[in-house]
DNA sequence: ATATATTTTTAGGCGAATCTAAACAATTCA
DNA sequence: TGAATTGTTTAGATTCGCCTAAAAATATAT
């Protein structure tokens, strides 16, 4: 059994290594986690001890099978406290990362799989990131693109946020955009990689850099 | 803002205060958390510099106003958990209490609150106990009596158990016990105090001494 | 009222998880 | 390739929450 500390580690670890593909460093451990590249190295190695990483000074960190499967689990149940938090509390999706923070080191597996019934078994978390089964598998079928990739005059239906930050969310929440919503490119300026869109609900027309960078979209095929 | 063990210790001397009505004394504090004196001498130390007992040693401890505000906080979490997970979720009134102890330790008001409402704000918990309301308030107008107390004639619907181990409820759920549940006082043995109850939803009759001891009925008026 | 038993505290220690400061290794750059 | 920079580890300290063993205070019983 982890400590809460550890599963956030081994949390960590999971994320940079999607994100990096080799092993992960020290310093972007503490980034991440907000400590101290000393403290890093020692709970690392504490880690790997337990069989959870596979360490190599100088070199940084890999999770195992085991550890692996803990840092999934930790996922699997951060998603699901999001879900019930938005589906069930009516909390908004840019408030409840913090809350599920805390509900994911809960320890009790029989609640996680009853919650996770309870909600119809989703198979995405609020900001569109996909929930890991019971057993730790992933599936994500979808073939996202990010908007900002879109050519000008196709449309995309959002289907996730890029980085969850609460205060993007917020402002996606001001535009009216939500998972969901149709945006339609008008325009890119190359100059300064701003775009120009047309938020499909509402007809509201929308020029932003970071909007269009952060969005995950499923494009439309050409309507004729 | 106290640690998981501090409001351990808080919701300890709550309850122990309850019950003795004086100071509460270091060795009941460490009998009921399954912890040694010598460290609750220590911790209690704490809580009395944090401001959150009273502490004279060799006499014991006492909440504090703000200590009592924490503790009657966590028991409303903890209470408000347990409803959620028998309602919603369809555990039993008997394995609802550790993940309580968990859950309770989550710290979000807000959260608190809308489980709250999304629970209709429920006055009592799956074992009949009463659920403080966010100002702390314990509402319970009920005059209850032990069933042990009923004269022989005399029946009771039953509204809460004195404590509650999983091995006391699932004894009571194998009788077919429940809160709600109409028992009818047969006879009395002052031999050996038990007691012969006939249950009126099944029409099976029980013979205990624990049983009798451990329920808390409203009890009846003659029916004539 | 004194001896005995019980309860409580003190003293000292340990592991977990953090920190700072300093040493060391690796990378980059001129 | 050697020097400067950057990244990482080591060493040592701190706080928290628990422990054991021993000392001290209180309560009990003859």
């Amino acid at each position: 059994m982890p400590t809460n500390s550890k599963e956030n580690y081994l949390k960590a670890v999971l994320k940079l290594e999607g994100e990096a593909g080799e092993a992960v460093t020290t310093n972007s451990l503490a980034h991440l986690l907000k400590m101290r590249p000393a403290s890093v190295t020692g709970m690392v190695r504490g880690l790997a001890e337990a069989g959870w990483v596979e360490y190599e000074a100088y070199r940084g960190v890999n999770l195992t099978q085991q550890g692996r499967e803990i840092a999934v689990d930790i996922v699997r149940k951060h998603r699901l406290w999001e879900v019930f938090l938005v589906e069930k509390l009516g909390f908004g999706w840019e408030s409840v990362h913090e809350l599920a923070e805390q509900l994911e080191h809960v320890d009790a597996p029989e609640l996680v799989n009853r919650l996770d019934e309870y909600l119809g078994q989703p198979a995405f978390d609020p900001h569109g990131d996909p929930i890991p089964t019971a057993s730790g598998a992933i599936r994500d079928e979808r073939k996202l693109a990010r908007l900002v990739d879109l050519d000008a005059g196709k449309s995309g239906v959002v289907k996730g946020v890029v980085d969850s930050g609460d205060a993007f969310l917020a402002h996606l929440n001001v535009l009216g955009i939500r998972i969901g919503s149709t945006l339609k490119v008008l325009n890119r300026f190359p100059f300064d990689g701003s775009v120009e869109l047309l938020l499909e609900s509402s007809n509201r027309q929308i020029c932003s850099r970071e909007v269009v960078q952060n969005l995950w979209v499923e494009p439309q095929s050409e309507i004729k």
